[in-house]
DNA sequence: TAGTAATATATCACTGATGATATATACAAA
DNA sequence: TTTGTATATATCATCAGTGATATATTACTA
């Protein structure tokens, strides 16, 4: 239930359409929340109903009118709350390791393909965020700095992450390439 | 929809009962791809409607019933055609990273509060996972090695993107105590 | 002796998210 | 000229997953 926050999150900046909304979550937050877009007008539609926004509705007909939502009090208040609450562990599923988990029925080629299909997205994820400040430099212009910096460091997050899956794709190529069914080393 | 794939991967080693699926999937591919009980059970029950398992239900009166569930060559096939199917990119959803997102408009002890939650969680799951050998060693005792080693791999995984974690959040911290709002150096 | 953990399954309401479809206009590129 | 993209919203069937509740016995333990 966390796209209603990141919509409160996103309102406080300045109001604005659940179009607008779509576009600035796909380029911001989309990498460790996505969200499509009847998700955002069904998430917006509840939250107004819970009295956290409301709508300024202009038409500018014949299109579509714009439905501008606006934080409310309430809202704002849900927000900052919300902003305090330590949240529990993060989710995951990973699909690809279920197959890598049953890896011992199939042939060593088999999952190192497997592996390598994971290391070409992973490289691909790593171009794409470091592609991100620039094109999106327009748009940040006029943002606030302490806001970019926190922007940035999500970023960051994305990278580390990525970088570190490579590395670990890498070896355990390596590892099953040289036919050492040695167990990897754990150390924390 | 990779329950299902993992259901047939565990029903490939030995048939099993719901009960025994809930167990191994929980010591095994949970910190992955997590289930809960309803759900492996609403699970199979498809499953056998399309016919991929059989049951034998082993009476035990007065005790409910055990319904050992068994693959069907339907099953084995679908097992292996998802096998060799590359997955697209992993799921991740990380309600506490829109906190983050939202950084710029807490105050730093508050953020850093955040960050330092999410710190003792991953130590948490660190050491979880350097304990997961010890205890399931019983049972892995029997155990192919080769099907011990991919358990091992994904195993590791865990670890070392939660130690690239720690990593990131201690930066992170330290980074925010220091009062430097530097844009973090991306660096692939 | 009372409590609780383990064994084993069944079912249901709910919700977050997906994917598809639909409508309608303006404008730029091929 | 047609195709595609951007603007802008609406709706719906479907599904995977969650959480809660229910039943019923055995066996251990405090």
């Amino acid at each position: 239930m966390s796209l209603e926050h990141a919509i409160l999150g996103f309102l406080n900046y300045e109001p604005m359409s659940g179009y607008d909304i779509k576009k600035i979550v796909d380029i911001s937050v989309s990498h460790f929340w996505p969200a499509v877009q009847s998700q955002i007008y069904k998430t917006l539609a509840r939250m107004e109903k819970e009295d956290w926004l409301t709508v300024e509705t202009i038409s500018q007909d014949p299109r579509p009118p714009r439905k501008v939502y606006h934080l409310t009090n309430s809202g704002r208040q849900e927000l900052f709350r919300w902003l305090n609450e330590p949240q529990s562990a993060s989710e995951v599923r990973l699909a690809w390791l279920i197959q890598i988990f049953f890896g011992g029925r199939m042939e060593d080629a088999q999952v190192i393909a497997l592996l390598e299909h994971q290391l070409n997205l992973q490289r691909k994820k790593l171009i794409g965020f470091t592609s991100i400040p620039d094109e999106t430099k327009q748009d940040m212009q006029d943002d606030d700095p302490r806001d970019k910096f926190f922007w940035m460091l999500t970023i960051d997050y994305g990278v580390s992450q990525a970088i570190a899956q490579v590395k670990w794709l890498e070896t355990a190529i390596n590892t099953i390439k040289q036919g050492e069914y040695h167990l990897p080393t754990i150390q924390a």
